[in-house]
DNA sequence: CCCGTATGCGACAATTATGTCTCATCCGGG
DNA sequence: CCCGGATGAGACATAATTGTCGCATACGGG
């Protein structure tokens, strides 16, 4: 067998990170299978969908769990804090080509499942966020819900800079840490 | 006669950005027109989607006229280049209900006329950014490209968070600025 | 008031995508 | 070597979408 289901999934997200609009007869096409054996392992494309989009938030929740996040909260030093803040970011760039599925896709609002999904790996950010906050390692006077859409959006600017040859791979950490953490303006210059 | 073809490009845009997938059918009765008479008006659904990013581009370049941006790289000078760039990103929130069409849609990247257009618009945001970091405005160590892309995600992170609820609207230009410009980390804290 | 224009409505053919099915083939384990 | 399971190829019916057309009608200016 060429293909199990998990690596069907991976190579449709890949393909539908390049093509947004594919068919399922185009997937099946650049994934290398057969049609017949796409919906084999898919019943309809709505069931692939929702396991891409599975797929995407598990990434997400991983990167929660690699970087610590949910102990670094519960410490709630600023050390800790920072260093998980990072580590996840880092986490999800290097994974965001299967993560940026959800970034794009608005299928995940539909389905119910994933959206509780969802949901809960927000309120997880917002709660970094707000205790990064209180830990005075992020500003205080921005939403914590900002913190976690202004990363996200981020990562598109990461995953588009990257499409584009506008920075290098290796950089592309180095660039959504700092400017996230502080910003693109000259440090000599103001800051009233 | 109820709407004419400008005002269907607005709705169009409107309703897409709610709803990226929708047919010609939905598009028509979002808008509150028959098919056929949107078929009068576009004699394609491509035709209709090359109008959007046209209109979408001409925001963008409007922002750019608005801000000064062109005048502000002439003149050089650290305060003209800071205003010019605050300014524009305040006028790319505040049209980003038109503009945010071209955040998302890849339909720009397949139309040789748009594509050159936005290529144009591109290098001018370039060309910003550079003049930008000569005068010390912005920081040297990024790529230029990068701040554009940085402020284009930026706006995707306002969109969704709008969308949302997330943050405030009156917010939303303060911290798309203060993010790009100084981070979300505390002020007070490290910078090696 | 009248007429031209634009619109809505419905029908239509053509194209495309989807999901199911059958059958031949291939490939690996026993 | 043989067999069972998985795959590829293709046919098929169904549904959705697209683009076109004809016709009736509503609207607005002259």
């Amino acid at each position: 067998m060429a293909l199990n289901r998990d690596q069907i999934i991976t190579a449709a997200i890949r393909h539908l990170n390049a093509d947004p609009t594919a068919s399922m007869a185009e997937i099946a096409d650049g994934i290398g299978v057969s049609r017949a054996t796409l919906h084999r392992h898919f019943s309809s494309r709505e069931a692939l969908f929702a396991d891409m989009g599975r797929r995407a938030l598990d990434v997400w929740a991983r990167a929660h769990r690699v970087a610590g996040v949910e102990e670094a909260i519960a410490d709630g030093s600023a050390e800790r804090l920072e260093a998980a803040l990072r580590r996840y970011v880092s986490e999800l760039i290097t994974q965001s080509e299967e993560f940026g599925f959800a970034l794009t896709d608005s299928l995940i609002a539909v389905l119910p499942e994933l959206q509780a999904y969802s949901r809960e790996l927000e309120d997880r950010d917002e709660a970094l966020a707000a205790a990064a906050q209180r830990a005075g390692v992020l500003r205080p006077d921005v939403p914590p819900r900002w913190v976690g859409n202004a990363v996200y959006g981020l990562l598109i600017s990461v995953r588009d800079s990257l499409r584009n040859g506008d920075i290098a791979a290796r950089d592309a950490e180095r660039l959504l840490l700092e400017t996230v953490l502080h910003g693109l303006a000259a440090p000599a210059k103001e800051r009233p």
